[in-house]
RNA sequence: GCCCCGUUCGUCUAGUGGCCUAGGACACCUCCCUUUCACGGAGGCGGCAGGGGUUCGACUCCCCUACGGGGUACCA
């Protein structure tokens, strides 16, 4: 039995996988990048969605740049936005190791086997020498430099030279042609195979290129469905061309996948993503007092939209729907704006302890907490949290509650407290209300504050609060005010009440 | 330069030849609600890059131009 897979390769039906089987290869030459949360997203919510089994392998081959940091980055921003993957480094799985650095013999093994069979060579060219190869090319005005094989004489002058540490490179055929593939997301596409000469799979100093181990390793591990960024269309003749390779020589060991390439994420100035748009990784977003869910939910909609409509859901909900065709073909741009709105939503879906739960440590961080007991954190957070866009808007959202000066300095507190008709409402408010203030529950506060603001008419109740809430809290605007009472307490709200009627009258 | 991919409101998108006087979301504006601000609710503003075809009929199909992105490595 036999099925013709998207190259029209012919493979033995044993090949075909039963299960779809996809994948996250990020090389740890960074914290997680957004584009790369993104990619692994998708990735997830199609497996979630057949069924099948998402794997994480880490393409640590660039030595150079690879940091042990990054992979633990890497691992904690996936697992932050709600991402598990079934096989991978840490939990392991049938088709290991899942770190290139580990699969070295593999790649070595495969890049030999091509050699032997005359599809692969050896080339002695230094790095140095290629590279001014290159650009004697641009210089002289050609076109598109292409490698060239060196002559035979000079061949045997390179082989001759011990120091000379052999790269393998692929032989191209020279009749291929176009390559055309079916990509799930974009439709068919075309690439002249002879636009790049022979390309290195193997470095001189033993490591895969990495052209060639994905191959290796997406064949190894079997993986169905290839979804990744549209930076790595062009990569396509290359790939394809080593699965015909491997083919030919019976070396193939699970069919070519399907390939998706989705459209990348771009800075607001259309620009791709990089550190000078500030934020790039996922964990500088939770620095800054994004919740993973929130990011989570939002990068999914970036490139992607539910079916069912419903922007908000969970990973689970959004995997129901999800169709690797109805991805957009055109890039995404990352825009705060709706990011924020998520951020707001979900921090306004939480239960109050839960959210105490979250934005505690961002609390902590500039305030010493052990003045209020837990109840009143909770209440307090919970007062403020329809106002915040971000976590680490709250510290300047509760600072009075915990600062023992009220800031009072702009320009519109000095209008509401210099007037005299605020005056005369701090001055009724300390009379009249706080003897008769019950202290002792933010509704029984409430009440009273009711009644005082009733008895102030024909005052707006802008005019009776504000000056009120400018002498607590140093702001026209924030927590609900009986609540703001209750915590502050009765003694500190007589004091800045009485500080703020004496700074105005010094002041005026 | 060359090759590839793309182009619907400011942004994310729905739309696969007639359902489109182009739908939704964010942002923005207005109003309502309200113990402030916010949240929430109701409206509003705003778009098929341009030009040629094909067709009885194009946002949808084809071609060209413009613009954007990606690639052009012993990076991934």
């Amino acid at each position: 039995m036999f099925k013709r897979n998207l190259k029209g390769l012919l493979l033995p039906m044993s090949f075909v996988p039963n299960s779809v089987r996809v994948r996250i290869a990020p090389s740890p030459t960074g914290n997680l990048h957004v584009g790369t949360a993104r990619t692994a997203l998708f990735n997830y919510l199609f497996a979630k969605g057949q069924g099948g089994t998402f794997i994480l392998r880490v393409e640590d081959s660039d030595q150079e740049r690879s940091k042990e940091a990054y992979v633990h980055n890497i691992f904690d921003s996936l697992r932050a936005i709600g991402i598990e993957w079934d096989e991978g480094p840490d939990v392991g799985g049938p088709k290991g190791p899942y770190s290139q650095m580990k699969r070295l013999p593999l790649y070595q093994e495969y890049a030999n086997k091509l050699v032997d069979a005359g599809l692969a060579y050896k080339a002695y060219e230094t790095s140095e020498e290629l590279t001014a190869q290159r650009e004697a090319a641009v210089q002289s005005g050609e076109q598109d430099y292409k490698y060239q094989r060196p002559t035979p004489e000079v061949l045997a002058e390179q082989q001759a030279n011990p120091t000379r540490q052999p790269s393998i490179r692929f032989a191209v055929p020279a009749d291929r042609g176009h390559v055309v593939y079916q990509d799930l997301v974009r439709g068919e596409v075309s690439i002249d195979s002879n636009l790049a000469g022979d390309f290195v799979i193997l470095k001189s100093d033993g490591t895969p290129t990495y052209n060639f181990a994905v191959v290796i390793d997406d064949m190894l591990m079997e993986i169905s469905h290839v979804i990744r960024g549209e930076d790595h269309i062009s990569n396509m003749p290359r790939q394809i061309m080593l699965y015909e390779a491997l083919d030919s020589l019976n070396l193939l060991k699970s069919p070519m996948p399907a390939f998706a390439h989705v459209g990348m994420i771009l800075a607001p100035d259309r620009s791709k993503l990089s550190k000078r748009h500030g934020a790039t990784a996922v964990s500088d977003f939770v620095a800054q007092g994004y919740l993973p869910e929130a990011f989570c939910n939002y990068m999914a909609l970036l490139g992607w939209s539910p079916p069912e409509g419903k922007e908000i859901a969970t990973l689970d909900g959004f995997a129901r729907q999800f169709k690797l065709e109805k991805i957009a073909h055109s890039p995404a741009i990352f825009e705060r704006d709706k990011l924020n709105w998520f951020n707001g939503q979900y921090i306004r879906q939480m239960t109050p302890d839960t959210f105490f739960a979250i934005a505690k440590p961002f609390l902590s961080a500039e305030f010493d907490l052990a003045q209020y007991d837990k109840p009143t954190l909770v209440m307090m957070l919970d007062a403020v949290r329809n106002n915040l866009t971000t976590l680490s808007d709250i510290s300047e959202t509760v600072d009075y509650f915990f600062k023992t000066d009220v800031v009072q300095n702009s320009e519109m507190v000095q209008s509401v407290l210099m007037t005299e008709e605020g005056q005369n409402v701090l001055a009724t408010f300390e009379r009249d209300f706080l003897p008769k203030a019950d202290f002792s529950s933010p509704e029984a506060l409430a009440t009273t504050m009711k009644d005082f603001i009733e008895s102030q008419k024909p005052l707006k109740t802008k005019a009776v609060m504000w000056p009120i809430r400018v002498a607590l809290s140093g702001r026209t605007h924030g927590a609900d005010l009986s609540k703001t009472l209750y915590i502050l307490g009765t003694d500190r709200v007589k004091d800045r009440i009485a500080s703020a009627r004496q700074r105005v009258v010094s002041s005026s």
